[in-house]
DNA sequence: TTTTTATACTAAAACGTTTTAGTATGTTTG
DNA sequence: CAAACATACTAAAACGTTTTAGTATAAAAA
């Protein structure tokens, strides 16, 4: 049977003290509220015998405080999101909060659904990733005073904290790296060009491959049929109907997954002589055969950056500074891959 | 500014009626309590209008239920751990519990502090991957009639619900397998076999090697030197002193990908005449060049257990049915790792 | 007619904190 | 010696719910 944990109430019963008096000893007030030294020792040595714990659920009622945020990402499962997730938990931990992990599946519905789930007051603030139509939440959200710190891609035209990389610049960065590996034919596999992170990665690749000289061949498979699995046919056909290309580039980490498995399943040599970048690191990389060149987002950087977004927005009474918009720079891990043999 | 959700109290003296008469309506007792369809409308009604939304701090306080689970790994970055998270996390908001998930380490003070950090009343419930020495801590939980469900791995010794796999007779079939294959000095390699769960695996492939008249060949790396990163000279070294081995046995997902990198150091030709099988599946195996063999756990049943043998204890007054040890089959996804060429 | 029963609603306590606005002393100060 | 101040402590309200134990009226049963 549970038996009940002590309360301040039972401490104060105890010693025979007012709840007042308990309650300014354990929020380390008793110096401000003049507590003498003795009743102080009291009660701090007596809740350290009956190992009291604050009700925090008592506490989150009377303060509005839960110290409690919400992450919310695309898919949890995602590496890029799940180490983004490991780092951010220690930070949050570290700075007392604790951290409830979400995925919206980048849709617009079940992110609304989440945010409403989590109403206002059972949480204090929101780290998200947000699916392409939830401008309008987002800014009622900050209409209602409610941190919000936008991660991994943001709305232009919506006033929120915000961090990011740099996507074109990382992206330019890569499709030059290519061209100066002397791939001529670069291809560039994509989807849903409307979300900002994706905007900045296609435009970033034309760019290089225009500066250059060179032809864009650009595939971007819709958002949807992707979750409907048909990514590897649309990669499939795509090579079918380019065997000019001599290097691919994926613009995100799954992509880069279904594009091997086609390239495996096509013809395993290919591999070897396509060049190939990824956007976004995994772990399997660097251990690939051959070694895959990617664009590594700086992780621990990102998650020091969102707390640093949040904080201030957690303490403040009423907001009146201008939200910052953090891009950060991404690192190209040049790998077997993308060399021209 | 925050402007004020709408409360019950709010409802009540707008409607001119009592609090309590709210609370029942929004809680579906209407009929119950003889609440007339009229004024049952009314507030319903009104609620919508306001769009209401029950302060979840304050039902918590009062009913001491706060529709929170938290789910401790190992590592929540790990593929094996953020897949499981994906999955629970769905089936749990689905029950209307959110869940927190946290990262142990396999560490005991980490753990310890972690589980205390979620005091009693804060949490409804704790689904564990339990370090090696916390088994004093849980067992003081299930004093308290705090549920949990253990997961991965469980002490022998106490009466705990959990949901493991059948690692001895996965890890049997997996050597099998390599032995049907021709195979015929299978190398170990593992670490710290005082879990339940490394000694089922370790045990499970010196039965097999010995039923077949073979010899074992094990590497057991310190879990704190693979902590310290060096698994990779352990593994290197192994592999240099056994020449005679022609097949590897990982028992862990990220004893794999260290191995995978030696042997890509040492000589790439290496992964392609050893037989390879690694224990928990990874996205990338299946197009890793040969794709790699692996032990893949049920994942969905896994997550769907846990769920199964949490709900009852979260409903229960009196527990005093004995707990559930619930043990899975893994299947073997038969790749060209451990194929014989 | 009185008693029981059903219907429709409510006052107030409780959950465990924090915090405001005190009181009751003793000690300085003008 | 009264006024001001400092010290040591506390009563009670508040946060937003749920729930127990009611009350008041009308209808049915005795």
């Amino acid at each position: 049977m549970k038996k009940k944990p002590v309360s301040i109430k039972h401490i104060a019963s105890e010693l025979n003290i007012s709840v007042t008096t308990v309650s300014f000893v354990l929020n380390g007030k008793a110096k401000e509220k003049h507590i003498s030294k003795e009743l102080t020792k009291k009660v701090l040595d007596y809740a350290k015998l009956m190992n009291y714990r604050p009700n925090q659920v008592a506490q989150s009622l009377r303060t509005g405080k839960s110290k409690l945020l919400v992450f919310m990402v695309e898919d949890i499962s995602n590496s890029f999101f799940s180490k983004l997730a490991r780092i951010f938990e220690d930070i949050a931990y570290d700075k007392g909060y604790k951290v409830i992990f979400c995925s919206n599946e980048n849709n617009d519905e079940k992110s609304n659904e989440l945010i409403t789930l989590f109403n206002f007051r059972q949480v204090d603030g929101f780290i998200i990733v947000p699916s392409p139509g939830i401008k309008d939440t987002i800014e009622e959200l900050l209409k209602d005073g409610v941190p919000v710190v936008l991660l991994d891609r943001f709305f232009e035209e919506l006033d929120c904290c915000s961090v990011v990389i740099d996507n074109a610049q990382a992206s330019f960065d890569a499709t030059q790296h290519l061209i100066d590996n002397k791939f001529k034919n670069i291809g560039f596999i994509t989807t849903a060009v409307n979300q900002s992170q994706m905007g900045g990665r296609l435009s970033g690749y034309e760019d290089a491959v225009k500066t250059n000289g060179l032809k864009p061949h650009t595939l971007q498979i819709p958002f949807n049929e992707i979750i409907k699995g048909r990514g590897k046919a649309y990669i499939h056909n795509f090579l079918n109907n380019h065997p000019e290309l001599d290097a691919l580039f994926f613009a995100t980490n799954y992509l880069a997954q279904s594009g091997l498995e086609v390239l495996k399943e096509k013809d395993s040599k290919l591999i070897r002589d396509l060049g190939i970048i990824a956007f976004d690191d995994n772990d399997m990389f660097k251990i690939y055969d051959p070694a895959i060149t990617s664009v590594s987002q700086p992780l621990v950087e990102i998650s020091i950056k969102l707390m640093e977004l949040m904080l201030p927005l957690l303490k403040k009474k009423e907001g009146s500074e201008i939200p910052q918009k953090v891009v950060l720079k991404t690192e190209l891990l040049i790998r077997e891959s993308s060399i021209m043999k």
